[in-house]
DNA sequence: GTCTATACGGTGATAGAC
DNA sequence: GTCTATCACCGTATAGAC
């Protein structure tokens, strides 16, 4: 991989742990192994530029995996039910420190810099798009699909902060099942 | 108001609207109009204390706003309903500002500070109670009613991210139908 | 492309007068 | 209780050699 991809995979890393004021140059520089002169060489708007690649990466790369789960079951309310399971048990294996890559630097830079508040936007664009898309493919109306894929985002980004709140899966695992019957809800009616 | 109170206060705004790292002791001092030799004075442990303080005032008064407004309607769901678009107004009338007064602190905290976590923890279990109070008010039982609480309390957060991602109360709104649905759907089966 | 050194501002925190 | 002054530290960013 190239130098100017590890500093951004390792700021990705960074974000997604610690968020944007408590991650400096200085930790991606050592965690990344990168030589300390070439930041700036590759982003020489500095550390927005920086995190706002850095987001762009971590928001495909869900997306990506989004995509990826949905396409293993068949039933749009099991679907769901599997893929916030699978969040749930991502989250416990890293005992909860991570799993929102874009929710604290969303919150923290909402008020303070119109470039990563549009990059968060877009990523949660994408994360709406992939699942609006996905139960369109099940026959649900792009109105409904739209509404439901909000509402999942939604839970998935709220669930992340009380499951890293309380260092425990539960709280993900709860909306797990209530999605699921929300979806099956949806779908039968 | 006494000086300490209002110094709580004033932060308890900063760290909705700016988060923990973006909000100075400086700024907290300007802002409040207190007097700045007090600070230490009335917070001897810091910055730290300070922000326990004001994370444990927000959960307060929200939890207050929660208790008395699903008091106003009769239907469960409706009254989730209503609550949710009130949420809605709030942040559109905040320009999807604030709203969240917990959320960026518990996402920038959770991996460097014991104390603030525990805060935002109880924070959040103080929410989760609410809602749940009222649904076994109104016939759930304990375990459904607890569900449902930690859902919506999830939806709210992640709601609150979209919509000031966005600056739009649009996905607030969204769900606030979503939840209508979910709710209504858990009484009458 | 990468290095070292440094400028510059802001931070939380402390000391001591009053 | 409050004020002012100041500390030590850390951040981002830049300059200039190589």
């Amino acid at each position: 991989m190239s130098t100017r991809e590890q500093i951004i995979e390792t700021t990705s890393h960074l974000l997604e742990q610690q968020g944007y004021y408590a991650t400096g140059l200085n930790q991606i520089v050592q965690e990344s192994g990168a030589p300390k002169g070439s930041l700036y060489y590759y982003f020489p708007q500095g550390k927005e530029e920086l995190t706002a690649e850095a987001i762009d990466r971590s928001a495909r790369e869900f997306t990506r995996i989004i995509e990826t789960e949905l396409a293993r079951y068949d039933d749009p309310a099991e679907t769901i039910y599997q893929f916030m399971q699978g969040l749930a048990e991502h989250a416990q294996a890293s005992d909860c420190r991570g799993g929102a890559p874009i929710a604290t630097v969303a919150l923290e830079t909402a008020g303070h810099s119109e470039r990563l508040t549009a990059a968060c936007q877009a990523a949660y664009g994408r994360y709406q798009s992939a699942f609006a898309a996905r139960f369109v493919a099940s026959g649900f109306s792009e109105e409904r699909a739209a509404q439901l894929a909000t509402l999942i985002v939604a839970a998935i980004e709220g669930g992340m902060i009380l499951s890293r709140t309380q260092r425990s899966a539960a709280p993900l695992q709860t909306i797990a099942g209530d999605l699921r019957d929300i979806v099956s809800f949806s779908y039968k009616r």
